[in-house]
DNA sequence: CGTTAACTTGACGGCCCTCAAGAGAGGTGG
DNA sequence: CCACCTCTCTTGAGGGCCGTCAAGTTAACG
C-alpha cells in the first residue's frame, strides 16, 4: 500500500444531500435545482439506539447523513455482530441494497443523527438527465468499493497495532474534512464496536489504547481521543509496507 | 450471518458484456442493440501473468470477463501483496477507480483470458436512454459492495478452517452458476495467493486442505479440488453463527 | 535432465483470544 | 442527593491458533 492509501481514504462531503449546493456552482438552472429539492425532501430524525432500517427490510431508498454517527453491522444467529463501517455526516449507506432489493446489514444511530432518505428509483431517473447527478452517484458507490478494499487490505493483512492506527487515522481525517479537530474527538462506539470492525476482541482494542498512551502517541479519555503523534501513528502503518 | 449468506454470493452472469443477449426478451429494437454493440466491440486478450491493468494508470475503461481468470491486487512498497478478489467469466472488474479516475489496484490473468473493454463514459451516457443497462450497472456495482462486505466478515471474524471452506464453496457455486462442475474444478491461483486473498500464509492453507482431505471432506490433487462432501464444509461455516 | 516454482509437513514461538476480576461512569429510583 | 445497578472499560494470567523457519518432495518447463 502507498504510504497514505488508506491514511487518505476518507469519505468526502459530497453526499447527495447537500447536491444541490454542489451544483449551483456547476450552473444549474432553477428547474434542475427544484427536481433535487424533491429528492432531498424527506427528511428523519433517528435517536440513539435506533434502527435506520434492518436487513432483509424491502429496498426503496439509500440515506445520506446530515449529522450523526451511525454504524452498519452484519448480525449472526448467536447474536454475533459484524460492524461492516461507521458513517457521519455526508456519507451514504445503503448502496449495498440495490442489487438484491432488500438490505443486507443493519444501520443503528450510535447518537442522535439526521438522515436525508432519497428514493433510489427517482434518484436514478433523475440520474438520466443531470450528468453530474449521475457521475456523483457512480464515484460515490465506486468510492465505497475502493475503501472496502482498503479495509480488507487492513483485516487481511495487518497486526493489531497498525489496524488500531490505521483506524484512528481515518477517523481523524475524517473529522478534520467535515470541519472538527483532526487532533481531538469523542469516540461514537464502544471498544467492542471498534474491535468487531477491526477483526479483534474489545480488550485487544483496549490494551493498545492503553498501549499507544504509554508511548505517548495518543491520549485516552474512556470515549475521548487525542491524537498527540500524528506522524508515530503513521510510522506505525508505514511498518506494513 | 444468515445459513449460506456468504455461500449464495455468487456473481451471476450477468456481465454488461453479455447484456445483448439480457436486453433481447426485454424488447429492445436494433437501434438500441446496435448502441449495445458499440461499447461491447473492443476486445482484447490477456495472457497468463499479463497485467490487465496497474496501480496508478488512468482509469478510462471497466472490464467486463468473457474467459478465463483474473486476481485483483494492491501491491506495498515491500513487494508483498494483498490480493483483494478473484475474478472469472461474466464478472466486471475497475469499477473501484471510477471514484478517482485511477486504478488502485493491479489486474493480473491467471491464465489465457479473453475481456472485453467498456469505456466507462459511453456506458454512462448509454445508461441515461436505457434504463434496464441504468439498472444493471447500479446493481452490478451495489453487488460488489455487498460481497466485499461478506469478505469483511470473513476476514475479521472466521478462523482459517472457516475462510478456506467458505472459499472453496463460493468458488464452487460460482463455477456452477457458470455452467461448470461444481463439484470438481481446478484452481487458478497458488497457495500463496489464496492465502493472500484470505489473510492466512500459504502454509497454513496447505495444511487445511491436507486436513479437510484426511477429514474426507474434499480430494485435493495439487490445484485440482473435489467436492466430497459439500454440507461438511457448510457445517463449518455454520458453526460460525 | 536440470532448474525452478509450488507444495507439503514438522517444530517452535508469538500474537491475540479467553477467562477473570475489578474499577469507573452513567442512569434510575428512593 | 445518594445508593444502586448496569454497562463499559481496564488489566492480568494462561492458552490456542496460526505465523515463522526449515527441510524435503513434486510438478512444470526449457
Amino acid at each position: 500500500m502507498k504510504e497514505g492509501n488508506i491514511l487518505n481514504q476518507l469519505k468526502v462531503v459530497c453526499s447527495l444531500c447537500s447536491l444541490r449546493e454542489l451544483c449551483l456552482p456547476i450552473g444549474f438552472g432553477p428547474a434542475e435545482l427544484q427536481q433535487l429539492d424533491v429528492l432531498t425532501g424527506s427528511k428523519r430524525h433517528v435517536k440513539r439506539g435506533e434502527y435506520l432500517y434492518r436487513t432483509g427490510m424491502p429496498f426503496a431508498s439509500i440515506y445520506a447523513i446530515r449529522g450523526g454517527f451511525f454504524k452498519t453491522s452484519i448480525l449472526h444467529e448467536d447474536g454475533r455482530e459484524h460492524v461492516t463501517g461507521f458513517h457521519m455526516m455526508g456519507d451514504i449507506m445503503g448502496l449495498d441494497a440495490i442489487s438484491t432489493d432488500m438490505h443486507g446489514c443493519d444501520a443503528v444511530a450510535l447518537e442522535y443523527s439526521e438522515i436525508c432518505e432519497i428514493p433510489f428509483e427517482r434518484l436514478s431517473e433523475l440520474s438520466m438527465t443531470m450528468p453530474v447527478l449521475r457521475h456523483n452517484l457512480h464515484k460515490v458507490m465506486s468510492r465505497e468499493i475502493a475503501f472496502d478494499h482498503e479495509v480488507m487490505l487492513m483485516l487481511g493483512k495487518m497486526r493489531a497495532e497498525e489496524r488500531l492506527a490505521a483506524f484512528l487515522l481515518n477517523l481523524s481525517q475524517r473529522f478534520s474534512a467535515r470541519g472538527y479537530s483532526a487532533a481531538s474527538f469523542q469516540l461514537r462506539m464502544t471498544r467492542e464496536e471498534i474491535g468487531s470492525y477491526l477483526g479483534l476482541k474489545l480488550e485487544t482494542v483496549s490494551r493498545i489504547f492503553s498501549k499507544f498512551q504509554d508511548e505517548g502517541l495518543i491520549a485516552v479519555q474512556k470515549k475521548l481521543i487525542e491524537l498527540k503523534d500524528e506522524n508515530g501513528l503513521k510510522r506505525l502503518l508505514g511498518s506494513l509496507a
